[in-house]
DNA sequence: CGGAGGTATATAATGTTTTATATACTTCTG
DNA sequence: CAGAAGTATATAAAACATTATATACCTCCG
């Protein structure tokens, strides 16, 4: 999958340890991409093996020896190369967003339970969102704003719909 | 994973084949989820065999013989609670959006060519995004169109760019 | 009437991702 | 100084997803 490409791309950027890779995935969601260290490790073996990657190994003061690995030239025309492709279409799967698309099956209060729930998710993560400095950053902040104002109209939705139910039960 | 409970979600629309569920959830990507038939079938078969779906068999006109799903009152129960469960936050991977995380790494005229070719793809995707019934199809209307929004200011900014680089060449 | 193409189900093989578990070294805290 | 917590690497097992392949039945077209 993208995995290989992703950590040359970090690589690219300095060179970096298995656990920092890591970190640098999980702490920017605007790359898309994350992995857990189980998987990360065995990919970067198999870049160096494929001469993508060096490895240089340096002990650090805290916990055991690091193994940082840089790419190679090979890894960077690989890396161009997979930048470059064409982009398809995509429908990426989202466990929680698919829980969202069920919500008419829900009682009108929990409804509106849902939506606060999701309000606060997003007000979070637009507070991390920093304005950016790259395209892919922009374009994660665009989204969540468009996010929250969407949110705000279902949520007025709701709430009109909640007045003529009551007004019907009388 | 969400497959089991988007299964019973679906079939709660109404009965359903495999083949159908297939086609129901590649058809709308507001569900945030899809899967193959190799996927489908044995979870149809766990789901059959815990009782939360009935299966009834029907030959049809075209095909072999249909096996129709229908949600049973436990499975109802099942589908309910995991809707009903509280959001967590969440950064799906996309291995499409990945590459365009790391376009700064393009000389400029391959990062616009990747951007129009995402202005294309976006154009297409709105024009089968309809205005929508649900919440989350007004969610991906809204989603999708912010998207263009961004994109046409990051190809603004490109060209300003490609205008002062030339500049500088001279 | 033979083949292409759509509807339908199913399994095997393979590949990817997640979860669990283990180890090792360091610093900080009680 | 014992233990928790952070940094770091690694492997095994389990769960999940994709791809390939096979079967079957029907209609439509040439």
């Amino acid at each position: 999958m993208s995995l290989p490409h992703v950590l040359l791309g970090l690589l690219s950027r300095g060179a970096a340890s298995g656990w920092d890779l890591k970190s640098r995935m999980t702490r920017d969601p605007s790359l898309a991409w994350d992995a857990e260290l189980a998987q990360i490790y065995p990919v970067l073996k198999r870049l160096l093996r494929g001469g993508f990657v060096a490895l240089k190994r340096r002990s650090s003061s805290k916990g055991p020896v690091r193994r940082e690995y840089r790419v190679t030239p090979a890894g960077r025309r690989e890396f161009l190369d997979w930048v470059t492709e064409p982009l398809h279409p995509s429908h990426p799967r989202d466990s929680q967003l698919s829980r969202l698309a069920f919500l008419e099956r829900l009682p009108l209060e929990k409804r509106s339970a849902q939506l606060s729930n999701v309000r606060a998710l997003l007000v979070e993560g637009l507070k991390k969102a920093s304005p950016g400095t790259t395209a892919a950053r922009r374009r994660r902040r665009a989204l969540l704003q468009s996010e929250l104002r969407w949110l705000e109209e279902e949520l007025l939705l709701l709430s009109e719909e909640q007045k003529t139910g009551e007004g019907v039960r009388k």
